[in-house]
DNA sequence: TTGTAAGCGTTATCAC
DNA sequence: GTGATAACGCTTACAA
């Protein structure tokens, strides 16, 4: 009889999936759990000799506090969310990172989504967050995104990065698109290029700010776009595009990108043509990625702030989770033109 | 009086953060609470006309299932962990899309997690995603990782992925890095190499089983490595490593890699070595990017299949979560060699 | 077919 | 300083 019971509880000890509790450590210690919960939240006075005994119950039961049970007592949590439009693109997965780590540093953790800028995927997945009971998220908004009309409005601490909304009512950490993609534009026609073709997302706003800012330069200069396609910011389509444009007779001397998938498509599309870059066609681009000094001629790109974008994105979250009531504000970051051989004709 | 009642009336229904419960509806309805959550969970048999009611104060209030609550109650929640070990490496991000999509089909989300190769992040992780209550766990794990000595053994549905660990004891799904890297090394060889010099990565059983291909294939030449090294799986450290071997009077005429941003690194080495890519050496990876095939010449890679690897991983947590008893089993998947211009003399 | 009530593991408000 | 105990929002026996 006694092997038996010896047995079970072995049995229990070993495949019984429940945690132990907040219960087992008051038992243990030979408290109540209210005085486990205070030694550990560490918010009352408590006899030093208590103090210790619980924190013996705890480490010898191995008692970690249901983060689960507690969000559900406290109605918040110590997560965030980040929802990113596509994981495939190096930008989202740097400003991840960042993200990641700042938030780390507060004693967050990060739950990363990926809409695939589908807005059905968004709103599930915001939905979603809100019901796990995030303490904010920080996302990039596909263009059909209405914030006013989604129950999650007023609720729940948001960051929009990347891709402004209309709403002035929310935080935000944006690039100055129009002047990055102005300097852009700028520097092709400095150094020679007239016949400018550029390729937007189709996807976002940020697509027809940099649009803006490539029309405003073009427009100084009394010339005309070569053309002008606003386009899914994958490399499928851009390279579709590029090879089209390419082909034709008046082809267009330089391409303007407006991402690093698109800037990869265009790249394709210039080799598959048997056009040199950069003397038949220039080729620049937004975001600094692994690639773009490998392939000859190097890419020249606005370099993003990524890590800045993602650090600020997540201070900006906490201070709005601590006061849910300031004002809200934009933090508007400037690119850096980086100039590489796919856009200087040389003499 | 009846003004002032009003206006706090108004301003609760605004700025109230807290969502409807269960217990509004069951209100509006005129039911229990119990009715609504079978209404809901539609596992009992409701008298219709009942369930129009609940079913209509459900849309009237906008609710929505407190998650939290749902899972502390029933003890398990349909969310999935993805910890990887660098959400910079693009095998990981496209191993995560397709864990994504597969989880989505199933009704589940998937929760992110960057461990960037550090044992102290992945354990933090590991417990966070337990103490969540997630359904399981997908991931990579670092050299470290012992899971016999951890807390949420015996637990917590896991599948292993891209790593093997020692316990014979779970699922997992591998590549055949042995064969795979095997031929990679007779790719060269055949292809008129034969100084050539492996690099690993240090932070996984991956390196090393890369590495018994190498040296498998190099024996039955008679050839000996003109250098191993086991490094950090990030561009610089092989960057660095390379441009030392690169700089040598007997440098090697071949570079094998392990895994992308290695390869990477390697190009940026013969690149500023000024050294001819394939003539002088020739550079041969792991998996297949954006950039491979943009770079001059595109690189001689294994191609893993991420979407399976992930697809398969998810799949088998599904059935491990259904069936915690089913006998553990180990998915070995093979890559495929993409021969390119890298490793290619030419005559 | 429906309601009552217990309980998931916390934290917080009382008392003492 | 500490202990009962009532929530948090949900599911599920058990009753009716």
């Amino acid at each position: 009889m006694h092997t038996l019971w010896s047995f079970v509880i072995v049995f229990i000890k070993c495949y019984n999936p429940s945690m132990t509790s907040i219960k087992d450590v008051a038992k243990a210690a030979g408290v109540s759990t209210a005085t486990v919960s205070r030694v550990l939240a560490n918010n009352a006075p408590i006899k030093p000799e208590t103090r210790e005994r619980v924190l013996k119950a705890v480490s010898d039961l191995n008692y970690r506090p249901n983060l689960i049970a507690r969000s559900l007592r406290i109605q918040k949590s110590t997560k965030i969310g980040l929802v990113v439009s596509d994981i495939r693109n190096p930008f989202f997965t740097a400003i991840g990172r960042a993200v990641e780590d700042t938030a780390h540093q507060n004693g967050y953790s990060v739950l990363m989504c990926n809409t695939d800028e589908d807005p059905d995927k968004e709103e599930m997945y915001l939905k979603l967050l809100y019901d796990e009971n995030v303490a904010g998220v920080i996302f990039s908004p596909t263009q059909q995104f209405n914030i006013s009309s989604q129950t999650y409005d007023q609720k729940m601490p948001f960051v929009i990065i990347d891709r402004s909304i209309d709403s002035k009512n929310v935080d935000m950490v944006l690039l100055d698109n129009v002047t990055a993609a102005y300097e852009l534009t700028e520097h092709l026609i400095a150094n020679g290029y007239k016949k400018l073709a550029g390729i937007f997302g189709d996807a976002s706003t940020t697509g027809q700010e940099r649009s803006k800012g490539f029309h405003k330069s073009l427009k100084e200069h009394d010339l005309s776009p070569a053309a002008v396609h606003f386009i899914a910011p994958r490399i499928q389509p851009a390279y579709e595009t590029c090879m089209s444009l390419l082909g034709q007779p008046n082809r267009p001397d330089a391409i303007f990108t407006s991402n690093s998938l698109q800037t990869a498509g265009a790249y394709q599309a210039a080799r598959d043509s048997k056009l040199k870059v950069p003397q038949d066609v220039a080729i620049v681009g937004f975001d600094d990625t692994i690639w773009g000094t490998l392939v000859d001629p190097p890419v020249t790109v606005i370099e993003q702030p990524t890590e800045e974008i993602g650090r600020t994105a997540t201070e900006l979250l906490f201070k709005r989770i601590q006061e849910p009531d300031r004002s809200p504000k934009t933090v508007i970051l400037k690119g850096s033109l980086i100039a590489r051989g796919s856009s200087l004709k040389g003499e």
